[in-house]
DNA sequence: ACCTGAACACCGTTCAAGT
DNA sequence: ACCTGAACACCGTTCAAGT
């Protein structure tokens, strides 16, 4: 009772989710370089120090933002085969990375799962034994997607090259002549889709490229498996 | 002639390969979190700032030590069909990244592609093109590969579970009760390869297992496109 | 002209002093 | 018992002062 009143009458006070939510905000709009734990504070309105009631540390808190990404993926779809349930689920986990640019480099530097993405893992096991594989096979599928389970593009470099800034032409003969390859699929690549403006490529139908080339070679190992 | 004479009197001048082969050094030894600029300096016996006299700052240092990994992967054969050639470099690249576990890493904070990295996935396009493969197809397959290209295992934790300490038990079940999946996975796994003690998976198996999986997708692609 | 010590503007986290 | 300011041990990099 005085509780609901205290909320009311004093700023709200610090939660772990308060914080998890404002370092995810804080990290979305300014990217994970801005995210310090002074600056997340200063952010909440509140003293560096008070974070570390709710959280053990910057690694902890890394791990919780983790968790809110990994929680806004979809759950797997039951009525319908195992490729379609996989093949959307992980999709609906590239949204949920699109939407937090910062999570997959975030990820990456974590060294052990949460419990979370436990959960999620274990989850995706379980739709492969369920739609009929073998455990040996389902192990060696889980080891092959890898990252791509929670919607990595695993691109070389996603350097996202700037569209205000204009290739200039000297350039583009200097690229031909030190990398004539990539300078040739550059050029048919470009020439092909006038829609986009420069050398963009398409990343959604990339994505659905390798996904389905490496779902349509497990679909061929599980009948291979079952014969 | 008197340049030679000073080498041998004073100590070793800085030269920028100087710099970045201690750093990789520094980074094999103790990691990446142990190379700072300051660091690095006080290994080379000298003040932080004579650094900045060979590489402009950290990020060129950084891109400087993966430049150092990418020129120890063996270049393409060819001797052989594409399949064999793409495979046996793709495997090379992965013995340079086992030798600086700190590369695969670095590798991903970078955003801009080096000149020796270019040449890299240069060559690798022309493997394919070279291999028969049409400049779009050849499109498609390097987007797919990406980063394992150049040896990465894209697992989603490559947490390398400290084989000094035991799983305990009551952990087990725990376990078994929270993600039935994974522990009925890891089980099965675990007592198939007695040789191995403890739940390791064989990472080379894996490695070969995925990067198989793509090349046998790729190449049915190629015969697809051809018909 | 070159080199470098001190300084700047940050970190994550500890800890003791204050309420 | 709780909270928090100051401090510690670091960063990468700038810059002015010294040779």
């Amino acid at each position: 009772m005085s509780a609901e009143i205290e909320i009311q009458t004093t700023r709200t006070p610090l939660s772990r989710e308060r914080v998890l939510l404002a370092a995810v905000d804080l990290a979305d709009h300014e990217g994970a370089d801005a995210l310090s734990m002074r600056r997340l504070a200063a952010e909440l309105g509140v003293v560096p120090m008070a974070l570390y009631k709710h959280v053990a540390n910057k690694d902890e808190l890394l791990d919780g933002m983790i968790d809110v990404v990994v929680e806004e993926i979809d759950p797997p779809r039951t009525d319908t085969d195992w490729k379609s349930a996989v093949r959307d689920r992980i999709l609906s986990a590239r949204r949920a990375l699109l939407r937090h640019p910062w999570a997959s480099r975030v990820m990456e530097s974590r060294t052990r799962p949460t419990p979370t993405v436990m959960s999620y893992m274990d989850s995706m096991i379980q739709m492969f034994t369920d739609g009929g594989f073998s455990i040996d096979l389902t192990h060696h599928v889980m080891h092959a997607l890898g990252s791509r389970m929670i919607g990595f593009t695993q691109e070389l470099f996603n350097d996202q090259t700037d569209p205000d800034t204009p290739i200039r032409p000297e350039m583009l003969e200097a690229m031909g002549a030190a990398y004539p390859s990539i300078y040739r699929l550059w050029k048919t690549v470009s020439h092909e889709d006038e829609t986009i403006v420069g050398p963009g490529c398409d990343d959604q139908f990339e994505f659905e490229f390798a996904l389905d080339l490496m779902l349509d070679g497990i679909e061929r190992l599980k009948a291979a498996d079952a014969g």
